[in-house]
DNA sequence: TTGTCTGTAATAAAAATAATTACAGAATGA
DNA sequence: TCATTCTGTAATTATTTTTATTACAGACAA
């Protein structure tokens, strides 16, 4: 399992705390505890669902593009998401076997079923929602 | 993401179709096509949930030790778990930012109330259902 | 008592993830 | 203009996770 969910998400967090100003990577990878590097790549894949914008040179950084009531976490998310959740769904079943013939199929349906629930009840918080939280 | 979920589902469905026949663990390596080391592994597991039992020594091998009306695949997945499905929850961040001194805890009660809804959908599910699927 | 299984530990290999290094280009402002 | 401080991105290395392999003790059936 990787980590781009909530690093994104901690990212959205920290962008809606500074309230329109612009945060640059570094402080962004500080608070996290991850290299900018990784930041960054991950600004550039919420930037590409937009969610947030940038602005490049001296005193540059990032901030967010929506209001954070029009972010939901199902939409975050979504916007992260590479495999399927339950399985990597690489497997290369004996397609002699009766069962492993079709059980890709049969994972398929049962992943896109459960990963909707998932989305379904992130989708129920925008990014306003969970800010929040904080104090 | 490791492929545990998968593999279970899939032993468990060979092993629903074996009609109490007890299958070995090369056979059920052959049709997922992964390690048999790797099938008794998670056998280990599914045996110390309840759901399956195994004969050791010649002519031995795992089956099915309740109905599979009474396995449901919410129970499975719990059975496989070892990480929060949306994150590896392993994350340090900066205590001295007042954002990433929080957020674990938000994040985690995120995580429990998503994966909840996935064990719910899951749940739904049960082994004998997910086996009727195949012809 | 031999052959065929499981159970399990230890190790090695492979794959996935994250960190680091490097550098071009944008924007700011002295 | 030019030094400085950012982003964007590619390439490489390191780390961690996952899977495969090897090895062998013990169970049990014929």
């Amino acid at each position: 399992m990787n980590n781009r969910f909530p690093v994104s998400l901690h990212i959205l967090t920290l962008l809606d705390d500074a309230k329109g100003e612009v945060v640059s990577s570094d402080y962004l990878a500080g608070s996290i505890n991850i290299n900018p590097v990784l930041v960054r790549k991950e600004i550039a894949n919420l930037r590409k669902y937009g969610f947030v914008d940038s602005k490049e040179g001296k005193g540059g950084g990032s901030f967010l593009a929506k209001n954070a009531t029009e972010i939901n976490l199902g939409e975050v998310y979504k916007a992260v998401k590479s495999d399927y959740i339950l399985g990597q769904n690489k497997n290369e079943p004996n397609p002699k076997c009766p069962i492993g013939r079709q059980i890709n199929e049969h994972l398929l349906g049962l992943y896109t079923d459960a990963e909707n629930a998932l989305i379904d009840n992130l989708s129920k918080q925008t990014l306003a929602d969970f800010a929040l939280k904080f104090k």
